[in-house]
DNA sequence: TACATTTGCAAGCAAATACTTACTTATGTT
DNA sequence: AACATAAGTAAGTATTTGCTTGCAAATGTA
């Protein structure tokens, strides 16, 4: 019988929980399949979150210590808005690329019971990506590099867009998405928006 | 004991999904839930409707057959390219306001289960509602109105951002959300992009 | 009025759900 | 070697799930 800590044991988890969706769909991420996918007892789960909640919780916390806190980093970076954005916009399609099922989860979680606690946790997550990206605008627009009539919000509104129709087009197209110079592309879109007419 | 036509039962079962998933979460859509909401018992349910998973293509119909019918109808019309894509977008937002719980229910279905014939009416929504939109520009470059260098598949992929993100504001901001004026903020940011330079 | 059809419901079904219990076994420490 | 602790399990629990059954009553039609 190979045992492992509980801090590992957690991880593995997380990752079956995103492995399930993405694979077979949300209908299995049940605590059974769940096992199953890690290769220990359903029991064993207990052993390592208090509750099912619990580790969609962990998940969720995840996604805020690492996807918007490396964002973060990017947008204080001493660098020129249009590289900071085309980072932020690159690292956001690349983590979402990398941990594909995490969309499904955060919407899913997000109208599942109207939980609160959820709630807040997804609106920061939302918020903060949308934020960021609206400090780097307003940085270039202070600069001088973009256009400062336009309404920030608006902009932001609709680059939280581009994120949200990847995990659809990967949902629905699967495999044969071509996630290749999505980034590229989308922000030379970002960029005719911002240019001085 | 007041009674109505399966027609009418239907209608009234359909409603009640898209009521109790914009006011109590997915998780709430039990059969039981259902019967409750419209005011009949669990087994007539299942006098009206086959089975749960048929309520859910039902509705999903629903969008086929109203909201794409009415875009393609847009599409078609003999208008400047620039007021249909007006059209277009505001008519999609109208829509998605006045069903609210209909994206949620259409992206969960999505992830659910993997099921092939739900995929392809899924995809069937998304890819038509982004051909139409392709469609007008495409008019609208040939009329000379519109930049002709652009990518019309990155343009119409930024363009479904659009109502997504509506959506995932309603779910997170809830009532607080503005959608006045929603898709004309939305439509001059896609002129901007369409804009000859 | 007679009668077939449709709509309704209460009670029940098997299967699945998240989670618990009682107990076993491996592992690190003294 | 002795022991405490952490990690594991099989077999339960109560509850919920989608769905069925048998029968009653409303409705349309002749």
């Amino acid at each position: 019988m190979l045992r492992k800590s509980t801090d590992i044991r957690q991880e593995e988890i997380k990752r079956a929980v995103l492995t399930i969706i993405h694979r077979d769909g949300l209908k299995n991420i049940s605590t059974k399949n769940l096992a199953k996918e890690v290769g220990i007892s359903e029991g064993t789960i207990f052993r390592h979150f208090q509750s099912k909640n619990d580790i969609m919780m962990g998940i969720i916390d995840d996604v805020s210590q690492g996807l918007i806190e490396e964002l973060k980093k990017i947008t204080l970076l001493d660098k020129p808005a249009d590289k900071r954005l085309f980072d932020l916009l690159c690292k956001t399609v690349t983590y979402l690329v990398e941990n594909k099922g995490i969309t499904i989860l955060l919407f899913s979680e997000a109208s599942y019971d109207n939980d609160t606690v959820m709630l807040k946790k997804l609106n920061y997550i939302f918020n903060s990506q949308k934020q960021l990206a609206g400090k780097i605008i307003s940085d270039g627009i202070a600069a001088g590099i973009w256009d400062k009539t336009i309404s920030i919000e608006d902009v932001t509104t609709l680059y939280m867009g581009i994120p949200i129709t990847l995990n659809i087009e990967m949902i629905l197209n699967g495999e044969k998405f071509q996630y290749k110079n999505f980034c590229n592309r989308m922000y030379n879109l970002m960029l005719k928006i911002l240019m001085k007419t």
